[in-house]
RNA sequence: GCCCAGGUAGCUCAGUUGGUAGAGCAGGGGACUGAAAAUCCCCGUGUCGAUGGUUCGAUUCCGUCCCUGGGCA
Protein backbone atom coordinates (compact mmCIF):
# COMPACT_ATOMS: atom_id res chain seq x y z
CA UNK A 1 0.00 0.00 0.00
CA UNK A 2 2.89 2.61 -0.36
CA UNK A 3 1.74 3.47 -3.55
CA UNK A 4 -0.92 6.68 -4.12
CA UNK A 5 -4.42 6.21 -4.36
CA UNK A 6 -5.50 4.63 -7.55
CA UNK A 7 -2.40 3.52 -8.96
CA UNK A 8 -2.06 0.19 -8.30
CA UNK A 9 0.76 -1.97 -7.69
CA UNK A 10 1.54 -5.26 -9.93
CA UNK A 11 -0.66 -7.93 -9.12
CA UNK A 12 -3.63 -6.06 -8.97
CA UNK A 13 -3.11 -5.21 -12.62
CA UNK A 14 -4.46 -7.06 -15.72
CA UNK A 15 -1.51 -5.74 -17.36
CA UNK A 16 1.30 -2.87 -17.58
CA UNK A 17 1.77 -0.85 -21.13
CA UNK A 18 4.50 1.15 -22.45
CA UNK A 19 3.73 3.41 -24.98
CA UNK A 20 5.93 6.19 -26.50
CA UNK A 21 6.95 8.03 -30.01
CA UNK A 22 8.62 6.12 -32.83
CA UNK A 23 12.09 5.39 -31.99
CA UNK A 24 11.73 6.07 -28.43
CA UNK A 25 13.03 2.89 -27.15
CA UNK A 26 9.84 1.27 -25.96
CA UNK A 27 10.22 -2.13 -27.76
CA UNK A 28 14.11 -2.72 -25.46
CA UNK A 29 12.12 -1.06 -22.60
CA UNK A 30 9.22 -3.71 -22.70
CA UNK A 31 11.69 -6.61 -23.37
CA UNK A 32 13.91 -5.46 -20.30
CA UNK A 33 9.98 -5.16 -18.13
CA UNK A 34 9.03 -7.89 -19.10
CA UNK A 35 12.32 -9.95 -18.38
CA UNK A 36 12.35 -8.19 -15.10
CA UNK A 37 8.54 -9.16 -13.95
CA UNK A 38 8.17 -12.75 -15.99
CA UNK A 39 5.99 -10.90 -18.69
CA UNK A 40 4.94 -11.48 -22.03
CA UNK A 41 4.62 -9.30 -24.33
CA UNK A 42 1.59 -8.08 -26.46
CA UNK A 43 2.58 -6.04 -29.15
CA UNK A 44 0.07 -3.28 -29.68
CA UNK A 45 1.73 -1.63 -33.04
CA UNK A 46 -0.12 -1.83 -36.58
CA UNK A 47 2.85 -2.76 -38.43
CA UNK A 48 4.68 -5.37 -36.40
CA UNK A 49 1.65 -7.61 -37.30
CA UNK A 50 2.50 -8.06 -41.24
CA UNK A 51 4.96 -10.96 -41.80
CA UNK A 52 7.58 -9.49 -44.33
CA UNK A 53 8.09 -6.03 -43.14
CA UNK A 54 10.48 -6.26 -40.69
CA UNK A 55 13.78 -3.98 -40.88
CA UNK A 56 11.39 -0.66 -42.37
CA UNK A 57 9.00 -1.43 -39.32
CA UNK A 58 11.98 -1.59 -37.12
CA UNK A 59 10.50 -4.57 -35.96
CA UNK A 60 12.35 -6.68 -33.03
CA UNK A 61 15.08 -8.62 -34.07
CA UNK A 62 14.67 -12.34 -33.77
CA UNK A 63 17.00 -12.64 -30.64
CA UNK A 64 15.10 -10.15 -28.68
CA UNK A 65 11.79 -11.88 -29.81
CA UNK A 66 13.37 -14.87 -28.57
CA UNK A 67 14.33 -13.83 -25.22
CA UNK A 68 10.63 -12.98 -24.08
CA UNK A 69 7.83 -14.23 -26.22
CA UNK A 70 5.79 -11.91 -28.12
CA UNK A 71 2.10 -12.07 -29.57
CA UNK A 72 0.48 -10.16 -32.37
CA UNK A 73 4.28 -9.69 -34.24
CA UNK A 74 4.00 -11.37 -37.72
CA UNK A 75 0.24 -12.57 -37.79
CA UNK A 76 -0.79 -11.77 -41.18
CA UNK A 77 -0.15 -10.92 -44.35
CA UNK A 78 0.81 -7.29 -46.71
CA UNK A 79 -1.98 -7.99 -48.60
CA UNK A 80 -4.06 -8.42 -45.36
CA UNK A 81 -6.18 -5.76 -43.56
CA UNK A 82 -6.16 -6.10 -39.72
CA UNK A 83 -8.58 -3.45 -38.26
CA UNK A 84 -8.85 -2.11 -34.72
CA UNK A 85 -11.71 -4.31 -33.65
CA UNK A 86 -9.28 -7.37 -35.13
CA UNK A 87 -7.07 -6.36 -33.08
CA UNK A 88 -8.49 -5.82 -29.95
CA UNK A 89 -10.33 -9.45 -30.32
CA UNK A 90 -6.67 -10.60 -30.97
CA UNK A 91 -5.02 -9.14 -27.96
CA UNK A 92 -7.48 -9.74 -25.53
CA UNK A 93 -7.46 -13.52 -26.00
CA UNK A 94 -3.24 -13.37 -26.16
CA UNK A 95 -3.90 -11.48 -23.01
CA UNK A 96 -6.61 -13.81 -21.05
CA UNK A 97 -3.99 -16.96 -22.49
CA UNK A 98 -0.83 -15.42 -20.85
CA UNK A 99 -2.61 -14.89 -17.65
CA UNK A 100 -4.19 -18.52 -17.78
CA UNK A 101 -1.02 -19.74 -17.43
CA UNK A 102 -0.01 -17.68 -14.56
CA UNK A 103 2.10 -14.87 -16.65
CA UNK A 104 2.12 -11.55 -16.65
CA UNK A 105 1.41 -9.32 -19.29
CA UNK A 106 3.32 -5.75 -20.85
CA UNK A 107 1.54 -4.61 -24.19
CA UNK A 108 4.35 -2.38 -25.91
CA UNK A 109 3.19 -0.04 -29.21
CA UNK A 110 3.11 2.69 -30.63
CA UNK A 111 -0.41 2.70 -32.27
CA UNK A 112 -2.29 4.77 -30.14
CA UNK A 113 -6.29 3.97 -31.25
CA UNK A 114 -5.35 0.45 -31.02
CA UNK A 115 -4.27 0.75 -27.51
CA UNK A 116 -7.05 3.39 -26.67
CA UNK A 117 -9.08 0.38 -28.26
CA UNK A 118 -7.62 -1.91 -26.03
CA UNK A 119 -8.39 -0.64 -22.81
CA UNK A 120 -11.79 1.07 -23.54
CA UNK A 121 -13.12 -1.23 -26.41
CA UNK A 122 -14.98 0.04 -30.03
CA UNK A 123 -18.31 1.28 -30.03
CA UNK A 124 -20.49 -1.81 -30.60
CA UNK A 125 -21.31 -1.73 -34.48
CA UNK A 126 -21.53 -4.73 -36.72
CA UNK A 127 -18.81 -5.53 -38.53
CA UNK A 128 -17.80 -3.29 -41.85
CA UNK A 129 -19.51 -4.89 -44.91
CA UNK A 130 -16.43 -5.04 -47.60
CA UNK A 131 -19.61 -4.54 -50.22
CA UNK A 132 -20.43 -1.51 -48.97
CA UNK A 133 -17.47 -0.15 -48.40
CA UNK A 134 -16.59 -0.99 -51.58
CA UNK A 135 -19.99 0.87 -52.92
CA UNK A 136 -19.13 4.17 -51.23
CA UNK A 137 -15.83 4.06 -52.02
CA UNK A 138 -17.13 3.65 -55.92
CA UNK A 139 -19.50 6.76 -55.14
CA UNK A 140 -16.95 8.66 -54.46
CA UNK A 141 -14.71 8.28 -56.96
CA UNK A 142 -17.39 9.42 -59.05
CA UNK A 143 -19.07 11.95 -57.60
CA UNK A 144 -16.27 13.56 -55.84
CA UNK A 145 -15.37 13.77 -51.86
CA UNK A 146 -17.66 17.54 -51.88
CA UNK A 147 -21.05 15.24 -52.98
CA UNK A 148 -20.52 12.72 -50.18
CA UNK A 149 -19.36 15.04 -47.52
CA UNK A 150 -22.80 16.96 -47.73
CA UNK A 151 -24.28 13.69 -47.90
CA UNK A 152 -22.74 13.45 -44.41
CA UNK A 153 -23.45 16.92 -43.76
CA UNK A 154 -27.32 16.09 -44.25
CA UNK A 155 -27.27 13.04 -41.96
CA UNK A 156 -25.31 14.11 -39.02
CA UNK A 157 -23.91 18.05 -39.16
CA UNK A 158 -21.89 17.21 -35.92
CA UNK A 159 -20.05 14.77 -37.51
CA UNK A 160 -19.32 16.22 -40.61
CA UNK A 161 -17.80 19.53 -38.81
CA UNK A 162 -15.45 16.98 -36.62
CA UNK A 163 -14.21 15.23 -39.45
CA UNK A 164 -14.27 18.23 -42.33
CA UNK A 165 -14.71 18.48 -46.22
CA UNK A 166 -11.45 16.90 -46.77
CA UNK A 167 -10.78 13.56 -44.82
CA UNK A 168 -12.50 11.13 -46.95
CA UNK A 169 -11.34 7.95 -45.48
CA UNK A 170 -13.14 9.31 -42.17
CA UNK A 171 -15.92 10.55 -44.10
CA UNK A 172 -16.50 7.23 -45.89
CA UNK A 173 -16.53 5.50 -42.28
CA UNK A 174 -19.28 7.76 -40.80
CA UNK A 175 -21.41 7.76 -43.85
CA UNK A 176 -21.13 3.40 -43.58
CA UNK A 177 -21.45 3.36 -40.10
CA UNK A 178 -24.61 5.09 -40.69
CA UNK A 179 -25.75 3.10 -43.00
CA UNK A 180 -25.14 -0.39 -40.69
CA UNK A 181 -26.25 1.14 -37.54
CA UNK A 182 -29.37 4.20 -38.70
CA UNK A 183 -27.58 6.34 -35.68
CA UNK A 184 -25.90 9.25 -36.28
CA UNK A 185 -21.90 8.63 -35.82
CA UNK A 186 -21.55 11.46 -33.39
CA UNK A 187 -24.16 9.99 -31.27
CA UNK A 188 -22.77 6.58 -31.45
CA UNK A 189 -19.08 8.14 -30.44
CA UNK A 190 -20.46 10.31 -27.79
CA UNK A 191 -22.62 8.00 -26.15
CA UNK A 192 -19.59 5.07 -25.51
CA UNK A 193 -16.41 8.42 -25.71
CA UNK A 194 -13.92 5.57 -24.25
CA UNK A 195 -14.93 5.79 -20.81
CA UNK A 196 -15.67 2.31 -19.31
CA UNK A 197 -12.24 0.18 -19.02
CA UNK A 198 -12.36 -3.24 -19.57
CA UNK A 199 -8.99 -4.08 -18.54
CA UNK A 200 -6.74 -2.61 -15.30
CA UNK A 201 -3.88 -0.96 -16.61
CA UNK A 202 -1.21 1.22 -15.94
CA UNK A 203 0.42 2.98 -18.97
CA UNK A 204 3.77 4.59 -18.84
CA UNK A 205 4.74 7.02 -22.23
CA UNK A 206 8.64 6.68 -23.19
CA UNK A 207 9.32 10.29 -24.09
CA UNK A 208 13.06 11.08 -24.94
CA UNK A 209 13.63 14.67 -25.92
CA UNK A 210 12.82 15.56 -29.33
CA UNK A 211 15.77 16.48 -30.78
CA UNK A 212 17.28 13.12 -29.35
CA UNK A 213 14.73 11.63 -30.94
CA UNK A 214 14.97 13.40 -34.23
CA UNK A 215 18.84 12.12 -34.23
CA UNK A 216 18.19 8.73 -33.43
CA UNK A 217 15.07 8.44 -36.24
CA UNK A 218 17.76 9.82 -38.67
CA UNK A 219 20.10 7.28 -37.59
CA UNK A 220 17.88 4.26 -37.61
CA UNK A 221 16.72 5.70 -41.30
CA UNK A 222 19.81 5.60 -42.43
CA UNK A 223 20.81 1.81 -40.93
CA UNK A 224 17.75 0.77 -42.45
CA UNK A 225 18.49 1.73 -45.92
CA UNK A 226 22.33 0.18 -45.45
CA UNK A 227 21.83 -2.92 -44.27
CA UNK A 228 18.37 -4.30 -44.89
CA UNK A 229 15.55 -2.31 -46.06
CA UNK A 230 16.05 -2.71 -50.01
CA UNK A 231 16.98 -6.02 -50.01
CA UNK A 232 13.36 -6.53 -48.04
CA UNK A 233 11.78 -4.55 -50.75
CA UNK A 234 12.96 -6.23 -53.81
CA UNK A 235 11.85 -9.27 -52.10
CA UNK A 236 8.56 -8.14 -51.68
CA UNK A 237 8.27 -6.93 -55.48
CA UNK A 238 9.53 -10.01 -56.92
CA UNK A 239 6.44 -11.86 -54.75
CA UNK A 240 4.41 -9.05 -56.36
CA UNK A 241 3.54 -7.26 -53.37
CA UNK A 242 4.95 -4.37 -54.08
CA UNK A 243 1.42 -2.59 -54.20
CA UNK A 244 0.35 -4.52 -51.33
CA UNK A 245 -1.81 -1.97 -48.96
CA UNK A 246 0.20 -2.73 -45.90
CA UNK A 247 3.58 -1.94 -48.16
CA UNK A 248 2.76 1.71 -49.18
CA UNK A 249 1.29 2.72 -45.96
CA UNK A 250 4.31 1.68 -44.08
CA UNK A 251 6.89 4.80 -43.80
CA UNK A 252 10.18 3.96 -46.38
CA UNK A 253 8.53 1.16 -47.92
CA UNK A 254 7.01 3.34 -50.86
CA UNK A 255 10.33 5.36 -50.66
CA UNK A 256 12.69 2.31 -50.88
CA UNK A 257 10.58 0.90 -53.49
CA UNK A 258 11.66 4.15 -55.26
CA UNK A 259 14.93 3.24 -54.37
CA UNK A 260 14.85 -0.08 -56.05
CA UNK A 261 13.17 1.30 -59.48
CA UNK A 262 15.84 3.84 -59.68
CA UNK A 263 13.31 6.79 -59.17
CA UNK A 264 14.66 8.45 -56.50
CA UNK A 265 18.54 8.41 -54.71
CA UNK A 266 19.40 6.83 -51.81
CA UNK A 267 20.17 9.87 -50.44
CA UNK A 268 16.73 11.46 -51.17
CA UNK A 269 14.51 8.35 -50.04
CA UNK A 270 16.74 8.45 -46.34
CA UNK A 271 15.95 11.99 -46.06
CA UNK A 272 12.17 11.35 -47.25
CA UNK A 273 12.12 8.41 -44.55
CA UNK A 274 12.95 10.02 -41.86
CA UNK A 275 11.08 13.40 -42.60
CA UNK A 276 7.86 11.06 -42.64
CA UNK A 277 9.05 9.63 -39.29
CA UNK A 278 9.67 12.37 -37.30
CA UNK A 279 5.88 13.79 -39.06
CA UNK A 280 5.03 9.93 -37.54
CA UNK A 281 6.37 10.70 -34.12
CA UNK A 282 5.10 14.24 -33.33
CA UNK A 283 1.47 12.77 -34.23
CA UNK A 284 2.02 10.19 -31.50
CA UNK A 285 3.12 12.74 -29.07
CA UNK A 286 -0.20 14.65 -29.74
CA UNK A 287 -2.02 10.80 -29.70
CA UNK A 288 -0.36 10.01 -26.21
CA UNK A 289 -0.27 13.78 -24.68
CA UNK A 290 -4.24 13.83 -25.18
CA UNK A 291 -4.14 10.36 -22.92
CA UNK A 292 -4.30 11.46 -19.70
CA UNK A 293 -3.98 7.89 -17.91
CA UNK A 294 -0.03 8.12 -19.37
CA UNK A 295 2.73 7.92 -16.69
CA UNK A 296 5.34 9.88 -18.26
CA UNK A 297 8.76 8.59 -17.18
CA UNK A 298 11.19 10.70 -16.61
CA UNK A 299 14.17 8.69 -17.78
CA UNK A 300 14.28 8.13 -21.27
CA UNK A 301 17.43 5.54 -21.41
CA UNK A 302 16.74 2.11 -20.65
CA UNK A 303 18.20 1.05 -17.52
CA UNK A 304 16.85 4.31 -15.81
CA UNK A 305 13.36 3.80 -17.32
CA UNK A 306 13.00 0.15 -16.26
CA UNK A 307 14.22 0.89 -12.71
CA UNK A 308 11.48 3.93 -12.81
CA UNK A 309 8.64 1.49 -13.87
CA UNK A 310 9.61 -1.08 -11.73
CA UNK A 311 9.50 1.33 -8.76
CA UNK A 312 6.32 2.89 -9.88
CA UNK A 313 4.91 -0.76 -9.52
CA UNK A 314 6.47 -1.59 -6.34
CA UNK A 315 8.27 -4.29 -7.60
CA UNK A 316 11.54 -2.99 -6.16
C1' G B 1 42.84 43.08 -59.99
C1' C B 2 38.66 43.55 -63.55
C1' C B 3 33.61 41.98 -65.34
C1' C B 4 28.97 39.62 -64.41
C1' A B 5 25.14 37.46 -61.02
C1' G B 6 23.54 37.19 -56.18
C1' G B 7 23.09 38.47 -50.71
C1' U B 8 15.14 38.74 -48.14
C1' A B 9 12.18 33.38 -42.63
C1' G B 10 16.09 27.44 -40.36
C1' C B 11 16.50 26.10 -46.18
C1' U B 12 15.19 27.26 -51.51
C1' C B 13 13.40 31.43 -53.48
C1' A B 14 9.39 35.29 -54.92
C1' G B 15 8.27 40.42 -54.29
C1' U B 16 7.82 45.65 -53.23
C1' U B 17 6.92 50.86 -60.73
C1' G B 18 9.83 53.91 -53.01
C1' G B 19 4.75 53.52 -48.12
C1' U B 20 9.16 48.26 -43.47
C1' A B 21 7.32 41.70 -47.19
C1' G B 22 5.14 36.16 -48.81
C1' A B 23 5.24 31.12 -50.97
C1' G B 24 7.06 26.02 -50.88
C1' C B 25 9.80 22.96 -47.77
C1' A B 26 11.59 22.37 -42.74
C1' G B 27 9.52 23.25 -37.93
C1' G B 28 5.36 23.82 -34.26
C1' G B 29 0.19 22.90 -32.36
C1' G B 30 -4.31 20.02 -32.86
C1' A B 31 -8.04 16.17 -34.33
C1' C B 32 -8.74 11.00 -34.41
C1' U B 33 -14.17 5.00 -32.31
C1' G B 34 -12.90 -1.59 -37.32
C1' A B 35 -7.56 2.00 -43.29
C1' A B 36 -4.38 4.68 -37.59
C1' A B 37 3.20 4.34 -39.73
C1' A B 38 -3.61 5.83 -42.33
C1' U B 39 -6.43 10.35 -42.99
C1' C B 40 -7.22 15.43 -41.98
C1' C B 41 -7.23 20.76 -39.67
C1' C B 42 -4.56 25.26 -37.90
C1' C B 43 0.13 28.35 -37.31
C1' G B 44 4.84 32.78 -41.36
C1' U B 45 8.25 39.79 -37.96
C1' G B 46 12.32 38.52 -40.53
C1' U B 47 18.42 44.10 -38.21
C1' C B 48 15.05 42.39 -46.51
C1' G B 49 24.38 41.93 -46.10
C1' A B 50 26.77 46.75 -43.87
C1' U B 51 27.16 51.85 -44.23
C1' G B 52 26.55 56.77 -46.29
C1' G B 53 23.32 59.68 -49.73
C1' U B 54 18.68 61.26 -52.34
C1' U B 55 13.60 61.43 -50.28
C1' C B 56 8.26 63.34 -46.04
C1' G B 57 9.56 58.07 -46.20
C1' A B 58 14.63 53.28 -48.62
C1' U B 59 14.48 46.44 -48.11
C1' U B 60 13.33 48.85 -53.02
C1' C B 61 16.96 54.29 -56.30
C1' C B 62 22.44 56.02 -56.15
C1' G B 63 27.59 55.64 -53.97
C1' U B 64 31.09 52.90 -51.06
C1' C B 65 32.39 48.56 -48.45
C1' C B 66 31.90 43.27 -47.01
C1' C B 67 30.52 38.23 -48.31
C1' U B 68 29.21 34.12 -51.91
C1' G B 69 29.07 31.94 -56.82
C1' G B 70 30.73 32.24 -62.04
C1' G B 71 33.84 34.36 -65.85
C1' C B 72 38.32 37.14 -67.61
C1' A B 73 43.24 38.01 -66.55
Amino acid sequence: MGEPAGLAGLDDLDFVAIVGPTASGKSALAIAVAEAVGAEIVSCDSQYVYRRLDVGTAKPSAGELSRVPHHLVDVCEPTQQLSAGDYVRLADAAIEDIRQRGRRVVVAGGTGLWLRALVFGMIDVPESVPALRDELQREMDAQGKAAMFARLQAIDAAAAESIGPHNGVRILRALELFRLTGTRPSELWARHAFRQPRWRVRIFGLNPPRELLYGRIGERTRRMFQSGLLEEVNALAADGLAEAAAVKRAIGYPQAMAVVRGEMSVEAAIEETAKLSRHYAKRQWTWFRAEKSVEWLKSWDEAGALSEVLTKLGTS
